[in-house]
DNA sequence: GAATAAAAATAAGATACCTTAAGAAATGAA
DNA sequence: TTCATTTCTTAAGGTATCTTATTTTTATTC
């Protein structure tokens, strides 16, 4: 995928932090192979996972690599991984885009606002046990390979919760 | 806002239902006087918001509009609203757009999308008094304009217990 | 492969938020 | 103004989900 220029290319351990909370990000980072989160702490310390970012996927703090504005979450790597970096000085200006590259990002844009939209609507209206399900139909093969406490952390529950909620579905 | 393409303009009522769960969309709207919302209706039949469009917002179902199939949300008018039409068949491909445009669209959909991951954030990691305050900062004139029930919708809670959270902060 | 650390399961008690219901206040219609 | 409708407030009881703690299972390291 892409036609956006990539800087350089990492390989980064699982635990490494590529951004934290309060620095300006001058990267998008395009994941190869593994997979990075992004989370906030809340007041308690507590983790909240906002994005998930297995193979081809990008990831970074929108705002922050925008606005050139302090982060407002933490990057990590949850494997092993290979990542691209996508840099702001040479996709500073959206205005300076190749049409080519315009469509594209406009696209992506748009299907993330999309999956993003029917996030909230989740979140608003649906169960946690529901959220637990629609999570597994929207991503089988993440399911599989992450973490219980990750996944809980995502659809916005406590991991002995969703616990209970595996072990409730389970019976069924 | 700008410059795509708008085809007609119409004066709607409070209460009308320009769009609804389950047709496909040929619109987005752009609000010029008045305010619309979009909303989901769960199994309870529940009415959960997911977007304000007072002047100068535009409101759609993006997947409906981009990929033609059923919407998963309704638009009303909750004031009487004068909107203009963004036609699907002049807004068609993204492909087809000038650079100029792109450009306005790649940037809306990114502002939205930052707009929207906070959101998303907030829905994960605060309570319900805090998104409330949240929601104050940043709307404060819809704070003023729109019926507590709406709000407390938007931020995820009974209008009962928005009730207590406002009595609550006021003795503060 | 034992030792250690991390993740998951289980359970009891706590709390944020919901449901239901009723009355008060505000809004709109005639 | 008066009546009707909608919105808001208040309160009691209920439920989904959390917190804390302990045990079991799984993964990691030397």
């Amino acid at each position: 995928m892409g036609i956006l220029p990539t800087t350089k290319k990492i390989k980064v351990n699982k635990g490494d932090v590529l951004l934290k909370q309060g620095q300006i990000t001058k990267y998008g980072y395009l994941v190869e192979t593994g997979c990075l989160k992004s989370y906030t702490l809340d007041n308690n310390g507590k983790e909240h996972i906002l994005q998930f970012a297995p193979e081809n996927w990008m990831i970074s703090d929108l705002d922050s690599f925008t606005n050139q504005i302090p982060s407002v979450i933490f990057i990590e790597a949850i494997e092993d991984s290979e990542v691209a970096f996508i840099s702001k000085s040479e996709f500073n200006e959206i205005s300076q885009l190749e049409k080519t590259e315009l469509i594209e990002i406009a696209t992506k844009f748009r299907n993330n606002l999309i999956a993003t939209n029917k996030r909230v609507i989740g979140l608003l209206s649906a169960t946690a046990e529901q959220r637990y399900i629609d999570f597994t139909l929207l991503y089988p093969t993440l399911v599989q390979r992450l973490p219980l406490k990750l996944i809980a952390s995502y659809i916005g529950v406590t991991p002995e919760y969703l616990s209970e909620i595996r072990r409730k579905l389970s019976k069924k």
